[in-house]
DNA sequence: TCTGGGGTCCTAGGACCC
DNA sequence: TCTGGGGTCCTAGGACCC
């Protein structure tokens, strides 16, 4: 989907179309902490993307429309569109809100075919929805996925067998999936800067640099991936996160904070009728430098057992003399012993 | 300029079991 | 006195994606 979370804002507010707008972290005049989400075209052209610090987009464009969240608004925005989606594939993969994989090899005998059938699925969004999507066509989901990216906004990009290295050398390596920061900094630094030179790098050169994601990063620069649609598959972990409006290392906030944020997590595994046997907590200082503490406990569904894991692990791990910026309680090692509802 | 919150997967060492 | 190989679980850390 488009711009998403901004693109349902203007489903249901059409006064603000042709206005930028951002969806994130309250801006609070300049102050708030937090991130852009995304946000529209138009506040694009100021040079506001997502995951910009919600100041920065203050600072930039102070008489944008600042929207909170609205989680459950997108959600059900989102099982609309995915439902349209099932309807026009033969195998349907969901990956996340905004987006989904479509197997059509029985809907279309060519590329020029699929193409036309992207189009059909593109109206039947745009006309039960009401909301823009991009659509990328191709042979595989790496390449599908690395195309959709292509034809945003509002467009559709096929890419063919014999077009993988036309569409592929020249990017920056950057935009090669799965390759971050992180990564895109060291094959710079191996002298892969593009695509194509990744493509043509030496196989055990990226294996000796990277181990198993060497190979992968190989296969990927060729536009090789012989992955399948996955099936809907049960949750690993559930957690929830939060940042403080100030660092602190006041032990009646964290542990207050750390109280909410069990109590939340407790009702989404209950929710998803779930028992977990291992409780973590996060912990982020206020220079971003972050630890992992997790424990393994009998397995249990109370939210009990969760907040007092999350306080031991805290008093247990956390540099008392230090602030704390944020703090998060996540639980794995989920059983499943009830019926599924949707989590959300 | 100052950086969210929801996740997944991979690696690795040590403990422990057979 | 010196000692293998296979496997799982626990914990921690890192990278990536949307």
């Amino acid at each position: 989907m488009d711009y998403f979370y901004a693109a349902c804002e203007e489903l249901r507010k059409p006064e603000i179309i042709g206005k930028p707008v951002i969806v994130g972290a309250d801006p609070k005049s300049g102050k708030g902490r937090g991130v852009v989400m995304t946000c529209n075209y138009e506040a694009r052209k100021y040079g506001i993307h997502s995951a910009m610090p919600i100041s920065i987009a203050y600072r930039t464009k102070p008489d944008a429309i600042f929207l909170p969240m609205d989680y459950a608004y997108y959600e059900e925005t989102s099982g609309k569109v995915m439902q349209v989606l099932k309807n026009f594939a033969d195998d349907f993969e969901q990956v996340s809100i905004d987006e989904a994989y479509l197997d059509i090899s029985s809907k279309a005998d060519s590329f020029e075919g699929a193409a036309a059938y992207a189009k059909k699925i593109k109206d039947a969004v745009k006309e039960k929805v009401g909301l823009n999507c991009s659509i990328g066509v191709s042979f595989n989901k790496l390449l599908a996925k690395m195309a959709s990216d292509a034809a945003k906004p509002n467009g559709i990009k096929v890419v063919e067998e014999d077009k993988v290295h036309a569409f592929l050398d020249s990017m920056p390596v950057r935009k090669l999936y799965s390759v971050g920061e992180k990564t895109g900094e060291r094959l710079a630094a191996m002298g892969y800067g593009t695509i194509g030179k990744l493509s043509k790098a030496n196989k055990m050169e990226l294996i000796a640099e990277f181990g198993s994601i060497g190979l992968e990063l190989h296969n990927y620069a060729n536009g090789i991936d012989e992955s399948r649609l996955m099936q809907a598959a049960l949750a690993k972990s559930i957690g929830r996160e939060m940042t403080f409006e100030t660092d602190t290392y006041n032990r009646d906030d964290i542990e207050s904070g750390l109280r909410k944020l069990s109590e939340e997590v407790a009702k989404e595994t209950v929710k998803g009728g779930f028992a977990f046997s291992i409780v973590t907590v996060k912990l982020r200082y206020g220079d971003f430098s972050e630890k992992l503490k997790s424990k393994s406990i009998k397995p249990s569904s109370d939210v009990k057992e969760i907040y007092e894991t999350a306080v031991k692990l805290y008093l247990d791990n956390a540099e008392k003399n230090r602030k704390l910026r944020k703090i998060g309680v996540r639980v794995s090692g989920l059983i499943q012993y009830g019926k599924q509802r949707r989590l959300g």
